[in-house]
DNA sequence: CTCCTTGCGCAACCTTTGGTTGCGTACAAC
DNA sequence: GTTGTACGCAACCAAAGGTTGCGCAAGGAG
């Protein structure tokens, strides 16, 4: 238990963007906002299996890590999708998507280096 | 606490995918995977801020959801990630952050149309 | 062959996180 | 003013991530 060493374009740039995005009720949540004019805890709530309190702390979360922000007016307590931020967060997404796609081929290409280099040198193997 | 429907181009096609690799460390391990030359418990944890049993119950998780794949050999029991399960994942990745992309521009365009409707009816508001 | 090392799996236990119910309060409509 | 509705707070529960401790099996050193 030591190292946790940041490989370049990798993982860990920000864990709590992830973990914020990470979890599916979540993820639904900002779908109903984006597709929504927004909404407020009880509407979000009526849409999904998961009780107010539950979309309240949820709300909680993805308030804590910028990805909505919220205003009170009256007694309703109005929530909307912070756009810059969900677009920092689909970079990061993409981003590590693409990190190990790039690892994916260059496997692939590696392995069938070797395997040539193999049939030139020891054509009968 | 009800609906939860299934937006199309969205979210919540394969949770579990997701949440597998929701998880810091084992995103971490992934690409510890990746890198190396594959893994076991013991070389994982050496990498990696926790212990080696909390290493196994994240390839556990992984194993269970497909991603990699064990090879007992002697008294190691050797992991790898299955390529094509990774790809997979990617792919779900890019498209989710694809689908939020997509609502973030169009809710600018239509915001932008709005305006100019706006400006174009009653230019002096 | 025996001993000792080392990599693993299992089990118990702790802590955090997602979820629920219950209750008190504030604002709005009647 | 009374009633209804949206919230926030607190207590309580279950599952997930993490740790320690143990016992066992497989290789290597003597």
């Amino acid at each position: 238990m030591n190292a946790a060493r940041n490989a370049p374009g990798s993982v860990a740039v920000d864990d709590e963007l992830w973990s914020a995005v990470g979890d599916p009720i979540r993820r639904r949540m900002l779908d109903l906002l984006l597709t929504g004019d927004g909404g407020t805890a009880t509407t979000l709530s009526e849409q999904l299996p998961v009780t107010r309190q539950a979309v309240a702390k949820h709300l909680g979360v993805l308030g804590r890590v910028g990805l909505v922000h919220d205003t009170p007016s009256g007694r309703e307590r109005r929530y909307e999708v912070d756009e810059a931020q969900l677009a920092r967060a689909v970079a990061q997404l993409s981003s590590v998507g693409a990190a190990w796609d790039a690892r994916l081929h260059r496997i692939k290409r590696i392995a069938e280096a070797i395997q040539h280099d193999r049939d030139e040198h020891d054509p009968d193997d």
